[in-house]
DNA sequence: TGTACATCAGTGAACGCGCGTTCACTGATGTAC
DNA sequence: TGTACATCAGTGAACGCGCGTTCACTGATGTAC
Protein backbone atom coordinates (compact mmCIF):
# COMPACT_ATOMS: atom_id res chain seq x y z
CA UNK A 1 0.00 0.00 0.00
CA UNK A 2 2.56 2.20 0.15
CA UNK A 3 2.22 4.33 3.11
CA UNK A 4 3.77 7.10 4.84
CA UNK A 5 7.54 6.22 6.29
CA UNK A 6 6.48 6.22 9.82
CA UNK A 7 2.86 3.70 9.32
CA UNK A 8 4.68 0.55 9.94
CA UNK A 9 6.15 1.57 12.94
CA UNK A 10 2.77 3.31 14.09
CA UNK A 11 1.18 -0.10 13.06
CA UNK A 12 3.66 -2.05 15.34
CA UNK A 13 3.56 -0.14 18.39
CA UNK A 14 -0.38 -0.85 18.48
CA UNK A 15 0.44 -4.70 17.53
CA UNK A 16 2.79 -4.27 20.98
CA UNK A 17 -0.10 -2.48 22.89
CA UNK A 18 -2.57 -5.05 21.89
CA UNK A 19 -0.26 -7.68 22.77
CA UNK A 20 0.88 -6.10 26.01
CA UNK A 21 -2.86 -5.42 27.48
CA UNK A 22 -4.05 -9.27 26.04
CA UNK A 23 -0.81 -11.24 27.50
CA UNK A 24 -1.53 -9.34 30.82
CA UNK A 25 -5.17 -10.24 30.72
CA UNK A 26 -5.08 -14.14 29.90
CA UNK A 27 -1.38 -14.77 29.86
CA UNK A 28 0.25 -15.52 27.38
CA UNK A 29 0.06 -18.45 26.21
CA UNK A 30 -4.25 -18.34 26.12
CA UNK A 31 -3.53 -15.42 23.61
CA UNK A 32 -3.29 -16.15 20.07
CA UNK A 33 -1.42 -14.27 17.36
CA UNK A 34 -5.17 -13.70 15.67
CA UNK A 35 -6.85 -12.31 18.67
CA UNK A 36 -3.81 -9.74 19.09
CA UNK A 37 -3.65 -9.01 15.34
CA UNK A 38 -8.03 -8.40 15.99
CA UNK A 39 -7.27 -6.19 18.46
CA UNK A 40 -4.71 -4.18 16.97
CA UNK A 41 -7.47 -3.56 13.57
CA UNK A 42 -5.64 -5.90 11.41
CA UNK A 43 -5.24 -9.44 10.25
CA UNK A 44 -3.08 -12.09 11.07
CA UNK A 45 -0.80 -12.32 8.21
CA UNK A 46 0.37 -9.65 8.63
CA UNK A 47 2.08 -10.48 11.87
CA UNK A 48 5.30 -11.55 10.68
CA UNK A 49 5.91 -8.14 8.78
CA UNK A 50 6.29 -6.96 12.13
CA UNK A 51 7.70 -9.52 14.34
CA UNK A 52 9.71 -12.54 13.99
CA UNK A 53 7.63 -14.88 16.26
CA UNK A 54 4.61 -14.28 18.88
CA UNK A 55 7.95 -15.27 21.45
CA UNK A 56 9.77 -12.59 20.43
CA UNK A 57 6.81 -10.21 20.55
CA UNK A 58 6.55 -11.42 24.21
CA UNK A 59 9.68 -11.16 25.28
CA UNK A 60 9.77 -7.42 23.28
CA UNK A 61 6.58 -6.25 25.05
CA UNK A 62 6.71 -7.70 28.92
CA UNK A 63 10.48 -6.02 29.05
CA UNK A 64 9.60 -2.91 27.86
CA UNK A 65 6.56 -2.41 29.35
CA UNK A 66 8.33 -3.55 33.04
CA UNK A 67 10.98 -1.22 31.82
CA UNK A 68 8.80 1.44 31.21
CA UNK A 69 7.29 1.12 34.88
CA UNK A 70 10.18 1.75 36.29
CA UNK A 71 11.24 5.20 34.44
CA UNK A 72 7.58 6.04 35.61
CA UNK A 73 8.52 5.35 39.16
CA UNK A 74 11.73 7.16 38.42
CA UNK A 75 10.20 10.35 36.86
CA UNK A 76 8.14 9.78 40.26
CA UNK A 77 10.78 10.31 42.42
CA UNK A 78 12.32 12.92 40.40
CA UNK A 79 9.34 15.18 40.65
CA UNK A 80 8.42 14.94 44.21
CA UNK A 81 10.09 14.53 47.95
CA UNK A 82 10.81 11.45 48.88
CA UNK A 83 8.48 10.56 51.08
CA UNK A 84 5.35 11.61 49.16
CA UNK A 85 7.47 9.76 46.01
CA UNK A 86 7.35 6.75 48.13
CA UNK A 87 3.52 6.95 49.00
CA UNK A 88 2.88 7.28 45.47
CA UNK A 89 4.44 4.28 44.37
CA UNK A 90 3.10 2.20 46.93
CA UNK A 91 -0.32 3.21 47.00
CA UNK A 92 -0.96 3.21 43.53
CA UNK A 93 1.19 -0.27 43.12
CA UNK A 94 -0.97 -1.67 46.13
CA UNK A 95 -4.32 -0.51 44.95
CA UNK A 96 -7.40 -2.15 44.33
CA UNK A 97 -7.64 -0.76 41.08
CA UNK A 98 -4.22 -2.39 40.40
CA UNK A 99 -5.57 -5.47 41.88
CA UNK A 100 -8.19 -5.35 39.50
CA UNK A 101 -6.77 -4.08 36.62
CA UNK A 102 -4.24 -6.73 35.84
CA UNK A 103 -4.03 -5.89 31.89
CA UNK A 104 -2.54 -2.66 32.40
CA UNK A 105 -0.57 -3.47 35.76
CA UNK A 106 2.62 -4.36 36.54
CA UNK A 107 3.73 -6.85 34.20
CA UNK A 108 5.70 -9.05 37.22
CA UNK A 109 2.58 -9.65 38.92
CA UNK A 110 0.48 -10.42 35.76
CA UNK A 111 3.09 -12.77 34.04
CA UNK A 112 5.80 -13.21 36.87
CA UNK A 113 5.91 -16.89 37.24
CA UNK A 114 5.18 -17.64 33.24
CA UNK A 115 8.24 -15.53 32.20
CA UNK A 116 10.77 -16.96 34.65
CA UNK A 117 9.85 -20.33 32.86
CA UNK A 118 10.91 -18.43 29.95
CA UNK A 119 13.91 -19.83 27.89
CA UNK A 120 15.19 -16.58 26.70
CA UNK A 121 17.83 -14.34 27.82
CA UNK A 122 15.68 -12.21 30.93
CA UNK A 123 18.17 -9.49 30.89
CA UNK A 124 15.73 -6.68 30.19
CA UNK A 125 13.36 -7.88 32.64
CA UNK A 126 16.21 -8.19 35.14
CA UNK A 127 17.58 -4.56 34.68
CA UNK A 128 13.87 -3.08 34.62
CA UNK A 129 13.61 -5.10 38.01
CA UNK A 130 16.82 -3.41 39.39
CA UNK A 131 16.08 -0.09 38.11
CA UNK A 132 12.30 -0.33 39.72
CA UNK A 133 14.51 -1.22 43.06
CA UNK A 134 17.01 1.69 42.62
CA UNK A 135 13.66 4.07 41.97
CA UNK A 136 12.52 2.79 45.52
CA UNK A 137 15.61 3.14 47.34
CA UNK A 138 16.32 6.46 46.40
CA UNK A 139 13.02 7.41 48.29
CA UNK A 140 13.57 5.17 51.23
CA UNK A 141 15.87 6.18 54.38
CA UNK A 142 19.60 5.94 53.74
CA UNK A 143 20.21 3.28 56.14
CA UNK A 144 20.26 -0.39 54.43
CA UNK A 145 18.10 1.27 51.39
CA UNK A 146 19.55 -1.43 49.04
CA UNK A 147 17.98 -3.65 51.37
CA UNK A 148 14.75 -2.36 52.41
CA UNK A 149 14.00 -1.54 48.42
CA UNK A 150 14.46 -5.35 47.21
CA UNK A 151 12.59 -6.17 50.43
CA UNK A 152 9.28 -3.64 49.86
CA UNK A 153 9.13 -4.40 45.93
CA UNK A 154 8.57 -8.03 47.07
CA UNK A 155 6.17 -7.20 49.50
CA UNK A 156 4.04 -5.36 46.94
CA UNK A 157 4.57 -8.02 44.28
CA UNK A 158 3.47 -10.57 46.55
CA UNK A 159 0.70 -8.82 48.09
CA UNK A 160 -1.30 -8.22 44.22
CA UNK A 161 -0.51 -11.61 43.26
CA UNK A 162 -2.04 -12.78 46.93
CA UNK A 163 -4.56 -10.15 46.94
CA UNK A 164 -5.86 -11.22 42.80
CA UNK A 165 -5.50 -15.04 44.07
CA UNK A 166 -8.09 -14.58 46.83
CA UNK A 167 -11.55 -15.07 45.81
CA UNK A 168 -12.70 -12.93 48.98
CA UNK A 169 -12.39 -9.28 48.83
CA UNK A 170 -11.96 -8.50 52.39
CA UNK A 171 -8.60 -10.48 52.49
CA UNK A 172 -7.42 -9.05 49.39
CA UNK A 173 -8.05 -5.73 51.31
CA UNK A 174 -6.43 -6.68 54.40
CA UNK A 175 -3.23 -8.10 51.94
CA UNK A 176 -2.85 -4.96 50.47
CA UNK A 177 -3.45 -2.68 54.22
CA UNK A 178 -0.76 -4.97 55.81
CA UNK A 179 1.83 -5.22 52.72
CA UNK A 180 1.06 -1.03 52.51
CA UNK A 181 1.90 -0.81 56.01
CA UNK A 182 5.14 -2.93 56.28
CA UNK A 183 6.52 -1.03 53.24
CA UNK A 184 5.40 2.28 54.28
CA UNK A 185 6.88 1.45 57.87
CA UNK A 186 8.81 3.76 60.18
CA UNK A 187 7.58 6.79 57.47
CA UNK A 188 4.03 6.96 59.00
CA UNK A 189 3.16 10.32 57.13
CA UNK A 190 0.24 9.20 55.46
CA UNK A 191 -2.73 10.72 56.11
CA UNK A 192 -5.21 7.87 55.02
CA UNK A 193 -7.35 6.23 57.43
CA UNK A 194 -5.53 2.28 57.98
CA UNK A 195 -9.03 0.63 57.25
CA UNK A 196 -9.34 0.27 53.73
CA UNK A 197 -13.13 0.46 52.34
CA UNK A 198 -13.90 -1.32 48.46
CA UNK B 1 -8.22 -55.90 35.05
CA UNK B 2 -10.74 -55.83 38.14
CA UNK B 3 -7.99 -55.03 40.60
CA UNK B 4 -7.86 -54.45 44.38
CA UNK B 5 -10.17 -51.99 45.55
CA UNK B 6 -7.96 -49.35 46.77
CA UNK B 7 -5.50 -49.54 43.37
CA UNK B 8 -7.35 -46.75 41.58
CA UNK B 9 -7.36 -44.44 44.17
CA UNK B 10 -3.45 -45.00 44.15
CA UNK B 11 -3.17 -44.56 40.41
CA UNK B 12 -5.63 -41.41 40.50
CA UNK B 13 -3.08 -39.97 43.40
CA UNK B 14 -0.21 -41.11 40.82
CA UNK B 15 -1.86 -38.92 38.03
CA UNK B 16 -2.22 -36.00 40.81
CA UNK B 17 1.49 -35.83 41.61
CA UNK B 18 3.03 -36.39 38.41
CA UNK B 19 0.43 -33.06 37.67
CA UNK B 20 1.24 -31.53 40.42
CA UNK B 21 5.30 -31.66 39.12
CA UNK B 22 4.79 -30.68 35.99
CA UNK B 23 2.24 -28.13 36.52
CA UNK B 24 4.55 -26.43 38.72
CA UNK B 25 7.63 -26.81 35.96
CA UNK B 26 5.59 -26.01 32.97
CA UNK B 27 2.69 -23.76 34.00
CA UNK B 28 -0.70 -26.09 33.23
CA UNK B 29 -1.20 -24.76 29.82
CA UNK B 30 2.27 -26.24 28.36
CA UNK B 31 1.24 -29.37 30.02
CA UNK B 32 -0.31 -32.10 28.16
CA UNK B 33 -2.83 -34.70 29.52
CA UNK B 34 -0.31 -37.18 27.51
CA UNK B 35 2.50 -35.77 29.15
CA UNK B 36 1.24 -36.30 33.10
CA UNK B 37 -0.39 -39.73 32.03
CA UNK B 38 2.90 -40.48 30.70
CA UNK B 39 4.93 -39.65 33.84
CA UNK B 40 2.43 -41.34 35.87
CA UNK B 41 3.16 -44.67 34.38
CA UNK B 42 -0.13 -44.97 31.83
CA UNK B 43 -1.29 -43.50 28.85
CA UNK B 44 -3.56 -40.60 28.07
CA UNK B 45 -6.62 -42.46 27.09
CA UNK B 46 -7.54 -43.70 30.96
CA UNK B 47 -7.39 -39.95 32.33
CA UNK B 48 -11.13 -39.23 32.31
CA UNK B 49 -11.58 -42.74 34.55
CA UNK B 50 -10.05 -40.51 37.33
CA UNK B 51 -10.74 -36.39 36.31
CA UNK B 52 -13.90 -35.07 34.51
CA UNK B 53 -11.31 -32.72 32.87
CA UNK B 54 -7.93 -31.01 33.03
CA UNK B 55 -9.36 -28.04 34.48
CA UNK B 56 -10.82 -30.13 37.13
CA UNK B 57 -7.34 -32.12 37.75
CA UNK B 58 -5.65 -28.19 37.71
CA UNK B 59 -7.84 -26.96 40.19
CA UNK B 60 -7.69 -30.00 43.00
CA UNK B 61 -4.34 -30.15 42.80
CA UNK B 62 -3.42 -26.49 43.25
CA UNK B 63 -5.73 -26.17 46.33
CA UNK B 64 -4.20 -29.88 47.54
CA UNK B 65 -1.17 -28.76 47.23
CA UNK B 66 -0.94 -25.72 48.75
CA UNK B 67 -3.51 -26.52 51.84
CA UNK B 68 -0.89 -28.97 52.13
CA UNK B 69 1.59 -26.73 51.80
CA UNK B 70 -0.10 -24.68 55.04
CA UNK B 71 -0.81 -28.05 56.83
CA UNK B 72 2.92 -28.65 57.14
CA UNK B 73 3.71 -24.67 58.08
CA UNK B 74 1.39 -25.43 60.49
CA UNK B 75 3.19 -28.48 61.94
CA UNK B 76 6.28 -26.65 62.20
CA UNK B 77 4.37 -24.25 64.23
CA UNK B 78 3.05 -26.91 66.59
CA UNK B 79 6.60 -28.61 66.75
CA UNK B 80 9.21 -26.07 67.88
CA UNK B 81 9.18 -22.75 70.12
CA UNK B 82 7.63 -19.67 67.85
CA UNK B 83 11.38 -17.77 66.67
CA UNK B 84 12.51 -21.69 65.92
CA UNK B 85 9.35 -22.02 63.74
CA UNK B 86 9.60 -18.64 62.09
CA UNK B 87 13.13 -19.35 60.95
CA UNK B 88 12.42 -22.87 59.60
CA UNK B 89 9.63 -21.62 57.46
CA UNK B 90 10.96 -18.23 56.37
CA UNK B 91 14.63 -20.21 55.51
CA UNK B 92 13.27 -23.22 53.72
CA UNK B 93 10.53 -20.75 51.42
CA UNK B 94 13.16 -18.28 50.80
CA UNK B 95 15.91 -20.80 49.91
CA UNK B 96 18.27 -21.13 46.61
CA UNK B 97 16.60 -24.48 46.39
CA UNK B 98 12.76 -23.20 46.93
CA UNK B 99 14.27 -20.78 43.92
CA UNK B 100 15.58 -23.35 41.89
CA UNK B 101 12.41 -26.09 42.25
CA UNK B 102 9.79 -24.14 41.03
CA UNK B 103 8.41 -27.89 40.65
CA UNK B 104 8.35 -28.98 44.03
CA UNK B 105 7.73 -25.26 45.60
CA UNK B 106 5.18 -23.02 46.65
CA UNK B 107 1.85 -23.47 43.94
CA UNK B 108 1.21 -19.56 44.26
CA UNK B 109 5.12 -18.23 43.30
CA UNK B 110 4.69 -21.13 40.14
CA UNK B 111 1.32 -20.47 39.31
CA UNK B 112 0.02 -17.48 41.16
CA UNK B 113 -1.08 -15.23 38.50
CA UNK B 114 -2.16 -18.53 36.37
CA UNK B 115 -4.64 -19.52 38.94
CA UNK B 116 -6.18 -16.12 39.58
CA UNK B 117 -7.43 -15.81 35.83
CA UNK B 118 -9.19 -19.00 36.24
CA UNK B 119 -13.09 -19.09 36.48
CA UNK B 120 -13.54 -21.17 39.05
CA UNK B 121 -14.13 -20.75 42.34
CA UNK B 122 -10.48 -20.31 44.67
CA UNK B 123 -12.64 -20.85 47.46
CA UNK B 124 -10.00 -23.83 48.49
CA UNK B 125 -6.91 -21.84 47.31
CA UNK B 126 -8.07 -18.70 49.88
CA UNK B 127 -8.65 -20.55 52.51
CA UNK B 128 -5.32 -22.23 51.90
CA UNK B 129 -4.23 -19.07 51.86
CA UNK B 130 -5.53 -17.89 54.73
CA UNK B 131 -4.26 -21.07 56.86
CA UNK B 132 -0.55 -20.15 55.92
CA UNK B 133 -1.25 -16.88 57.21
CA UNK B 134 -2.50 -18.10 60.49
CA UNK B 135 0.35 -20.29 60.79
CA UNK B 136 2.85 -17.86 60.23
CA UNK B 137 1.05 -15.16 62.58
CA UNK B 138 1.15 -17.91 65.30
CA UNK B 139 4.49 -17.56 65.35
CA UNK B 140 5.36 -13.89 65.32
CA UNK B 141 4.84 -11.57 68.26
CA UNK B 142 1.27 -10.69 69.45
CA UNK B 143 0.91 -7.12 68.74
CA UNK B 144 -0.61 -6.64 64.88
CA UNK B 145 0.84 -10.34 64.09
CA UNK B 146 -1.79 -10.73 61.59
CA UNK B 147 -1.17 -7.88 59.60
CA UNK B 148 2.78 -8.68 60.07
CA UNK B 149 1.53 -12.61 58.66
CA UNK B 150 0.04 -11.33 55.94
CA UNK B 151 2.69 -8.64 55.07
CA UNK B 152 5.72 -11.37 55.67
CA UNK B 153 3.57 -13.66 53.33
CA UNK B 154 3.59 -11.25 50.85
CA UNK B 155 7.46 -10.67 50.86
CA UNK B 156 8.37 -14.56 50.66
CA UNK B 157 5.91 -14.78 47.85
CA UNK B 158 7.27 -11.86 46.13
CA UNK B 159 11.07 -12.35 46.56
CA UNK B 160 10.44 -16.37 45.38
CA UNK B 161 8.89 -14.93 41.99
CA UNK B 162 11.26 -11.74 41.68
CA UNK B 163 14.10 -14.31 42.41
CA UNK B 164 13.46 -16.67 39.38
CA UNK B 165 12.84 -14.27 36.98
CA UNK B 166 15.84 -12.29 37.38
CA UNK B 167 18.57 -13.99 35.08
CA UNK B 168 21.25 -12.45 37.83
CA UNK B 169 22.04 -15.19 40.27
CA UNK B 170 23.67 -11.81 42.67
CA UNK B 171 20.58 -10.87 42.40
CA UNK B 172 18.29 -13.40 43.55
CA UNK B 173 20.70 -14.07 46.30
CA UNK B 174 20.10 -10.17 47.45
CA UNK B 175 16.45 -10.41 47.21
CA UNK B 176 16.18 -13.46 49.19
CA UNK B 177 18.40 -12.09 51.49
CA UNK B 178 16.32 -9.01 51.39
CA UNK B 179 13.45 -10.40 52.12
CA UNK B 180 14.86 -12.67 55.08
CA UNK B 181 15.89 -9.61 57.25
CA UNK B 182 12.60 -7.97 56.80
CA UNK B 183 10.07 -11.06 57.69
CA UNK B 184 12.29 -11.82 60.88
CA UNK B 185 12.81 -8.10 61.00
CA UNK B 186 12.73 -7.47 64.93
CA UNK B 187 13.70 -11.59 65.65
CA UNK B 188 17.57 -11.60 64.42
CA UNK B 189 18.36 -14.47 66.77
CA UNK B 190 19.10 -16.25 63.29
CA UNK B 191 23.14 -17.47 63.80
CA UNK B 192 23.24 -17.42 59.74
CA UNK B 193 25.39 -15.20 58.73
CA UNK B 194 23.81 -12.30 56.32
CA UNK B 195 25.66 -12.74 53.25
CA UNK B 196 23.92 -15.51 50.89
CA UNK B 197 26.82 -17.71 48.61
CA UNK B 198 25.67 -20.22 46.24
C1' DT C 1 -9.88 -77.28 43.39
C1' DG C 2 -11.13 -76.08 38.64
C1' DT C 3 -13.58 -73.58 35.07
C1' DA C 4 -16.43 -70.09 32.92
C1' DC C 5 -17.85 -65.68 33.32
C1' DA C 6 -18.33 -60.69 34.72
C1' DT C 7 -16.00 -56.65 35.77
C1' DC C 8 -13.74 -52.49 34.81
C1' DA C 9 -8.93 -50.07 34.85
C1' DG C 10 -6.31 -49.17 31.25
C1' DT C 11 -5.23 -48.90 25.92
C1' DG C 12 -4.62 -46.48 21.69
C1' DA C 13 -6.81 -44.95 17.38
C1' DA C 14 -9.59 -41.31 16.07
C1' DC C 15 -12.15 -36.81 16.36
C1' DG C 16 -12.52 -31.85 15.93
C1' DC C 17 -10.42 -27.70 16.95
C1' DG C 18 -7.32 -23.84 17.50
C1' DC C 19 -2.82 -22.51 17.09
C1' DG C 20 1.71 -20.48 14.90
C1' DT C 21 3.41 -19.81 10.63
C1' DT C 22 3.69 -19.39 5.41
C1' DC C 23 2.68 -17.50 1.03
C1' DA C 24 0.51 -16.01 -3.29
C1' DC C 25 -2.09 -12.21 -3.86
C1' DT C 26 -4.22 -7.24 -3.40
C1' DG C 27 -4.42 -2.53 -3.83
C1' DA C 28 -3.29 2.27 -2.00
C1' DT C 29 0.23 5.28 -2.35
C1' DG C 30 4.84 7.41 -3.82
C1' DT C 31 7.68 8.17 -7.82
C1' DA C 32 9.46 8.54 -12.69
C1' DC C 33 8.55 10.43 -16.82
C1' DT D 1 -0.51 18.30 -14.46
C1' DG D 2 -1.32 13.54 -15.95
C1' DT D 3 -0.27 8.65 -16.51
C1' DA D 4 2.06 4.28 -15.92
C1' DC D 5 4.62 1.76 -12.90
C1' DA D 6 6.98 0.01 -8.61
C1' DT D 7 6.57 -0.75 -3.91
C1' DC D 8 5.29 -3.17 0.09
C1' DA D 9 1.87 -3.19 4.22
C1' DG D 10 -1.76 -5.84 4.72
C1' DT D 11 -5.04 -9.98 3.42
C1' DG D 12 -6.87 -14.49 3.98
C1' DA D 13 -6.60 -19.33 2.54
C1' DA D 14 -3.86 -23.10 3.65
C1' DC D 15 -0.37 -25.96 6.16
C1' DG D 16 1.05 -29.09 9.81
C1' DC D 17 0.85 -29.92 14.50
C1' DG D 18 -0.50 -30.77 19.22
C1' DC D 19 -4.14 -30.59 22.20
C1' DG D 20 -8.44 -32.23 25.08
C1' DT D 21 -11.66 -35.57 24.74
C1' DT D 22 -14.20 -39.88 23.19
C1' DC D 23 -14.87 -44.66 22.53
C1' DA D 24 -14.63 -49.50 21.06
C1' DC D 25 -11.70 -52.69 22.69
C1' DT D 26 -8.36 -55.57 25.82
C1' DG D 27 -7.14 -58.54 29.32
C1' DA D 28 -5.99 -59.37 34.38
C1' DT D 29 -8.36 -60.38 38.24
C1' DG D 30 -12.39 -61.46 41.47
C1' DT D 31 -16.43 -64.33 41.78
C1' DA D 32 -20.09 -67.91 40.97
C1' DC D 33 -20.75 -72.46 40.42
Amino acid sequence: MRYGSDRKEQTRRRIAEAAATLFRRDGIDRVGVDAIMREAGLTHGGFYLHFSSKEALADEVCAGSLSRAAARWAATVGSAKPREALAQIVDGYLSPQHVEAAETGCVVTALGPELARRSGSRQDLTEALRAMADALAACLPRSNREQDALAGLSCMVGAVVLARLSSDPALSAEILNAARRAVLRGRPNDPRSPEAEG
